[in-house]
DNA sequence: TTCATAGTTCGATCTTAACCGAAGCATGTC
DNA sequence: GACATGCTTCGGTTAAGATCGAACTATGAA
């Protein structure tokens, strides 16, 4: 009778409605906080707390803990091809429906990641930064350059101006459809804020995206040419 | 948030101990009495009978009503696919512990169903007693024909001496493991017990399986030829 | 510092469903 | 006919867990 591993255990995590709402949500690999997949799952916030834990807990997802957000993505890509198998079984029986996927491409171009920008946009940004030599990755933290203070300031970011805070400068965010990192920390927020203050673009009101002005995308990708 | 079919409700099917293990157990596409699956999931008859029928109903199995027996097998081969792909979920995590799989090779070959004889010997000795004519399909029942009746006698099988029964005569069964029809009703009991009296082959005591003799097996074939 | 926000933990309620004993059917045997 | 067997249904108990209000912790903002 006990053949091979505990499937159970796993197929009755995904069996509540509530998880395998969250679950569902973040199929398609970005991470989301625990406010967003409460709502996603139509549950209060403290069952979406337990629910989480129980998910984490049995490996489904991953916790990344990013200020006083915490963040849950899937912990592989077994994960999410275990529930794709699982949608097509659900498929088969009762409800024929398709699986819908517009995945607003706005948001993979350009969002705010808590007070910073992340998406494609974003990814271009860091690497162009180290690439012109305006940050320097020493060990584990980066530094803005002499050059990168200039070119900061070009489009009025004052670095020095900036102050201290408990919170550090720089920081790498890993970006969820990018799967690689941007800049976070508190020059990160600065250039967000620079951006829209610039008019190169507005934030939209109902969702994360940020959509650039063609004038503004042009005038941004010179920046950083 | 209701995004694509309703993965949670067979998901929960599956999330049950008792159940899991009926699926697991039915794996390899055949099929299980409603005792066995009990056995094999550890609990009474009357639970797994519940069990069973929730399965039924969410479609994830198939029940076939033989006689008193009621056999279960997976509805299709996309159930298989899930339990597989949730095993290797669930391998990654904790226990390591790859799939067994010796599955019996003498249970494929020649075994008891019910009371007649089921496996390869079986779809084969169907197959060869109609194409030697010995069995004529006529709509849906088969008929013995009167070369057929010299060839059983010739093994000691004596249809006309055989009495009349509420049970029908002839009848076909699937066979789960060929995946074909094989013989069953009155005539392939009588067929199996004048096997086991030829000494062609003898029943396993622990399981449904029966091994065949070198000699009962040549003499078996020859039979057929 | 005070306040607001994001999350977690605790406690209590309440629904669900797994479980088995006992009784009821249906089929096959004698 | 009576009996045995395979399976299901009914009834009642019990355990698990989903849910949310309320209180608590941690981070960030003013």
């Amino acid at each position: 009778m006990k053949d091979g591993p505990n499937i159970s255990e796993i197929a009755s995590l995904i069996g509540d409605p509530a998880r395998a709402n969250m679950l569902t949500a973040l199929m398609d690999g970005r991470a989301l906080t625990a406010s967003e997949l409460a709502s996603q799952a139509g549950v209060t916030r403290q069952t979406a707390s337990t629910h989480l834990a129980k998910l984490a807990d049995g490996d489904l997802l991953v916790r990344e803990v990013q200020g006083r957000h915490h963040y849950f993505r899937l912990s592989g890509e077994d994960v999410a091809e275990a529930l794709e198998v699982l949608m097509g079984v659900a498929a088969k029986r009762s409800g024929v429906r398709t699986r819908t996927g517009p995945k607003d491409p706005a948001l993979r171009k350009a969002r705010r990641c808590y007070d910073h920008l992340a998406g494609e946009m974003a990814v271009r940004m860091l690497d162009k930064m180290v690439s012109n030599g305006w940050l320097d990755q020493t060990s584990d933290s980066l530094k803005v350059t002499c050059e990168g203070r200039t070119a900061l300031h070009a489009i009025g970011v004052d670095v020095d101006g900036m102050g201290v805070s408990r919170r550090p400068f720089t920081k790498l965010c890993l970006d969820w459809s990018m799967r690689r990192p941007h800049l976070a920390g508190r020059l990160g927020q600065a250039i967000l804020s620079q951006i829209l203050a610039n008019g190169w673009a507005q934030p939209d009101k109902n969702s994360r995206a940020v959509s650039f002005t063609p004038a503004g995308e042009r005038k941004y990708l010179e920046w950083l040419s």
